[in-house]
DNA sequence: TGATTTATTTTGACTAATCAAAATACCGGC
DNA sequence: GCCGGTATTTTGATTAGTCAAAATAAATCA
């Protein structure tokens, strides 16, 4: 006895959640099809579990799989992935803007949340936080109908030298480099630019603005780095 | 290799915590052996699951198990079912108080919720509420060194008749009965006396202080709001 | 005491999710 | 067109948690 129609809110398991959300992650178009290798280390699960699961999905009919050449979400499936992405990341923004937590400690613990908390407590949470466009760490929040909206930007490691840019995101997410990020300054909204790149060094110069203090920074951490042009 | 000594973090999974909360719930002095029949009831399983995973439970060290009399937590089991309920009750209260949901509807919400907030989150969340004492139902939380202080009081079908007392706690927290109490103001903080109880019938009558307006409520409802001597 | 009812435990089977390792398909090079 | 390497799929086994139904123990009644 399935139901597929609209209206019936698909019960997915976390793991089921999780998958999904991947999948998002890994072609935001939703067109592109993503490798069962790079599912499966995403999940951090063996390429065989990977193929186990993406074919109960498939039957579920959130995924499609085309054999040996990748997976994709189908629209269903899409729309309860952006639907626990905008809880990770609301979630995310309630850790760090009400309770104050560091913010690269709330990733893991949002990876939690996404899936207990109901679409009643994310509304309300969307409300009290007064609907906030991204998360934190600069990553935008699905839309409560379902729309993503991921601009394409320069990184620090490609954007015009001299010219005063704002920080807008980092694409690293994992606590090491969202430390040395905070301890840097390196957060979105900060406005600098980039006074020197030296490419067969891989090294960089920043200067923030209104400051004279100059940091440098490798080539492959500016690529994390998300920047548009100030003002 | 398992660790069992006071620094070592149990790794309990939602199941598991669920186990030893409802144990708790249906023993809070840890003393009395709770029987398999009582525990499955509360959990919705079978006996039979229920003696399965108190047998596991038993091994982990976490709970005592006697067999055809009943089971109870080991010391070690009720300071993590404690943790489990400080986290259950300043979740709705968190819902409550600063999400402004329903106090019929936390108590499911907060049902999953309990198991995917850490440690670190129910600090600054019992920091953002003021370290609350009890939930929205009037329920004790239990305090971060595992105090859960658990007072007896009457109950609108017990207490002296004409004597103005206060509601301190509703211990039915089925979403029909809290909707219930709501709509007719019954709400822990709320004072009033029991103008007259009519046994034979089953039905007591209330008048609320500082107002004229009466209500009439069965013996079984009044047995379920505990109230202690108001001022 | 013996029979009946009730509570608990045991047994066997099932589902979701996983891994290890073997089998298979596909790729590029020659 | 075959060969070796890589990615994927398949197979077989494992763990946590559950139910249905049979077996057993204990409590109650005659
Ligand atoms: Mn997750
Ligand atoms: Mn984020
Ligand atoms: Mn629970
Ligand atoms: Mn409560």
């Amino acid at each position: 006895m399935r139901r597929s129609d609209a209206s019936a809110q698909i019960v997915a398991t976390s793991t089921v959640e999780n998958y999904l959300k991947h999948l998002l992650l890994l072609a935001e178009d939703g067109e592109t099809l993503v490798p069962m290798g790079a599912l499966a280390a995403a999940l951090e699960v063996v390429p065989g579990t990977a193929t186990t699961m993406v074919k109960a999905l498939a039957d579920e009919g959130l995924v499609l799989h085309r054999p040996r050449l990748g997976v994709r979400l189908t629209p269903e499936g899409r729309r309860v992935a952006l639907n626990v992405l905008r809880k990770h990341r609301l979630v995310e923004t309630f850790l760090v803007h009400v309770l104050k937590m560091d913010w690269a400690k709330v990733h893991d613990e949002a990876e939690q949340l996404e899936h207990a908390i109901s679409d009643e407590v994310l509304d309300r949470l969307d409300a009290l936080l007064g609907h906030p466009q991204t998360d934190p760490h600069g990553d935008p929040i699905p839309s409560r109908q379902g729309k993503l909206h991921s601009q394409v930007y320069a990184t620090l490691a490609t954007c015009t030298l001299d010219r005063s840019v704002r920080i807008v995101r980092i694409t690293d997410q994992s606590p090491e480099f969202l430390q040395f990020a905070e301890q840097h300054g390196l957060q979105p909204g900060t406005a600098l630019r980039v006074a020197d790149r030296n490419l067969p060094a891989g090294l960089l110069a920043l200067r923030r603005s209104g400051s004279s203090a100059a940091a440098s920074l490798s080539l492959v951490a500016a690529g994390k780095i998300l920047v548009e042009p100030a003002r």
